[in-house]
DNA sequence: GTGAAAGCGCTAACAA
DNA sequence: TTGTTAGCGCTTTCAC
């Protein structure tokens, strides 16, 4: 085990030739070779099966070819169908992708991002925890990053986002008109992370725009284990009269706790209680009752979000400056909020 | 942008030392450095914000200190469940995680062994998509490598597996236990891919030990995609007085597509079709019904590869012939299949 | 305690 | 058309 790595020394030894003659064919400079150089070289690194090594190369021209991803929770299907989309974007363009997982801690992220600074990345796409602001300014200001569905104040760096305001706006509109007076929202803590709050502040205009007014303790900031939400669930249950008739889960993971607790506690939905969350996943339609949401286009955002980093990375001088490019969520209309 | 990095040489020479010096701070080798310069490195590193360079210090120590591990499909909760185990262990042990994700898609599968290979990670775990053997194999003979689920023949390699002929075992057992001698199973293309080959087998063993005869149009090779499992159902549907009282997904994706078919055809489930799923996720518990399932620790199982393949990689001469370890699939009662 | 020098495997001028 | 040379940024003896 371990044996010594066949170099490009060996090869250009056997193929009697130069290093720098290995090397012009390795990167397929093949305009000054002669052909028979060309295909004996080619019959030396088959032999051998020569592999070049990316860490030398990458120190010298000082690219990597590739960029990473690290996305908040891997768990959650809007994390890994963005990676598809940037995945299928980055093959086409031949660069390299790798991932990583922050796992919703912070300290994980940035570690991860120390990680892929060190190893040389070119561009990073961040699905941030967004606890890390101060670290994600900074590593802007000389890697290319693009982040994705959070946005980090001040940082100079283009964003890929959703219009949570509308999207809150949209479910909140298709409650109202079922309707729902007493609203509940369930989100993780929100502050200082965007998507949160904009979700949080739509649905609180949504209601001032229908006059109904908001009662704070109707959102509800949890963690999203599933027995904190269950806790919160039966409190709200507790209300009697005053209970809401209709919840809104924030986000996918926060949604499919809602509708646990809701089972748990014996609660039909949407009979007893409306349930609508915030983005879309595969098997949404599946759930007892299939699940009314606002669906964000995560493949898509996914895609532009290695697209614009691409560009970025190959523009050179010409390089714009950072951008947000937001895209507006979708109601799907399934039977979690009753019929239509 | 792209500042010119800042290297050793200039942290040295603003230190007033050499950069081995350096060199050795980097690398807590403090033994033989007085406090003061100690402390003046570090603090010049903080002046500058010195990131070394990853690449540089791996080329020198040939090791990477990095593992990364190729997923099967990213999209399927038990290739995430896996990665999360992986994580957890690879934190512990002070190593770096990289993922990929082969999308099911065995070109790309080859791509990135490929390039993890040039990029000199210590050590690869792989969830093969079964169509790489050969390429496996060779990786095997000079590079540590766990594969997980799926086994490659002859390949020289650490496996972590589950017993998919007793899961297949109990699933059928639990089904005839119900009363059920009409049962078809859904599998994706197996040959060659040894969990479904194991599963498939188990499936028919299990017929033979109850005396039920196994009838070849009632197990169904399909693709994933949910029209191609849509079709078949309805084919089996078409059956009439023959069809199948029973199906079996082979594993989580097929499972759900079966309940999205029957759903679409409106076969009440439990009642006119039970249904039990090999594999089990997270949210198998909201889907209408219930789903009961054949359950594989796909946390530990992730756990369990990195551990061994961190073993391997710190055993150095002292390396055991390669094992397989083989974890027991758990049979889960919800309520697809009825009461029992 | 610290530094000088050699070199990891590769690329990129520039010579020849 | 091919080879020589000088590094990329770091680690690692081995001297001092």
């Amino acid at each position: 085990m371990q044996v010594m790595p066949v170099t490009i020394n060996e090869v250009a030894a056997k193929a009697g030739v130069s290093k720098s003659t290995v090397s012009c064919y390795l990167n397929e400079k093949f305009e000054a070779m002669s052909p028979e150089t060309r295909a004996r070289i080619a019959a030396v690194i088959a032999e051998l099966d020569y592999r070049p090594n990316a860490l030398a190369r990458s120190l010298k021209q000082k690219r990597t070819h590739t960029i990473a991803a690290i996305v908040a929770n891997i768990l959650n299907p809007f994390s890994t169908t963005i990676i598809r989309g940037a995945e299928d974007c980055c093959q086409k363009a031949g660069m390299n992708l790798i991932l990583c997982n922050a796992d919703d801690k912070p300290d994980k992220e940035k570690e991860y991002i120390e990680m892929l600074l060190a190893k040389q990345v070119d561009g990073l796409i961040i699905n941030t925890t967004g606890s890390n602001n101060a670290l994600i300014r900074e590593v802007c200001a000389h890697t290319p990053v693009v982040l994705i569905d959070r946005k980090a104040p001040e940082a100079a760096c283009d964003t890929i986002a959703v219009n949570g305001r509308d999207g809150s706006r949209q479910a909140v509109d298709h409650l109202v008109k079922l309707g729902h007076r007493r609203i509940a929202m369930f989100t993780l803590p929100y502050r200082n992370i965007s998507p949160r709050e904009d979700r949080v502040l739509g649905f609180q205009e949504a209601l001032a725009r229908h006059g109904l007014e908001f009662d704070p303790e109707l959102l509800i900031e949890t963690e999203a284990a599933e027995d904190r939400i269950a806790f919160h669930m039966r409190a709200l249950v507790a209300r009697g009269i005053l209970r809401p008739t209709a919840v809104f889960g924030a986000n996918n993971l926060v949604t499919m706790a809602i509708i646990k607790a809701l089972k748990a506690l014996n609660i039909a939905v949407p009979r007893d209680m409306a349930v609508i969350g915030f983005d879309d996943w595969d098997w949404a339609a599946l759930i007892d009752p299939p699940v009314t949401v606002v669906a964000q286009p995560a493949y898509e955002m996914g895609a532009k979000a290695a697209a614009v980093l691409i560009k970025r990375l190959t523009a050179g001088k010409a390089a714009r400056k950072p951008a947000v490019v937001t895209y507006k969520p979708q109601l799907i209309v399934r039977k979690s909020c009753g019929e239509t």
